[in-house]
DNA sequence: TTGACATAAAACCAAAAGGTATCCTATAAA
DNA sequence: TTTATAGGATACCTTTTGGTTTTATGTCAA
């Protein structure tokens, strides 16, 4: 759970999962679109990775980064506590669909 | 945007969000809760701030802490852009919602 | 008015976070 | 079988974070 939070904390992360989003991508591919060096990607990869955001699946000698954004469910629920503050309808109707799936 | 992200990423923080969900509370009581000094509670209140979570009111000698969570409907958002991943039912009801609000 | 109390503010500290450079290994390709 | 490439591992540096202790300030209450 602390991990999750962790891994969407930075700014750095977060884009990488929004890149993962529409597509799996190597270490290096995720490089090329930051500023950083590969090894600084690396990192936030493995953060990810310990947060369960990525799956990485060993090609030859690329990993591919793939999202797996499932934990994802958990920050959404923990949010959800806090919805009737903001929004008694929408809170409601959350609970509906969460009652029949 | 990112100071909320902040915000949340700490369990303290978390804890504390929760405990002035139920009630607001001076300082010396939030700090009450944990096993930690004042000022240290009082810097997490302070990133709370930054991150719009709390909004505090003087009160004489005391310094009450109530909570704000309309910040968290931004982090609702962006969890919400990755829902279709493990429940497209769930995105379409939310976006029914948000469309007549 | 004096004393107690809630908090702010500042100085300091250790550990974690985010980054770099460097070196090593394994795979792919010439 | 060399050689180039993708990535892991390690060492190191700087800044931020989460905490403490100490000091100062403003407010309440006897």
């Amino acid at each position: 759970m602390q991990t999750v939070f962790r891994a969407i904390s930075d700014p750095t992360r977060r884009a990488i999962i929004g890149m993962l989003a529409d597509q799996a991508m190597s270490v290096g591919q995720v490089a090329n679109h930051f500023d950083m060096t590969r090894p600084a990607v690396a990192k936030h990869l493995k953060v990810l990775s310990e947060g369960g955001l990525i799956k990485v699946e060993n090609r030859g000698r690329e990993r591919i980064n793939r999202l797996n954004p499932a934990p994802l469910k958990s920050i959404a629920e923990w949010v959800s506590d806090f919805d009737h503050f903001w929004d008694e309808r929408l809170q409601e109707l959350k609970a509906e669909v969460e009652k029949d799936t």
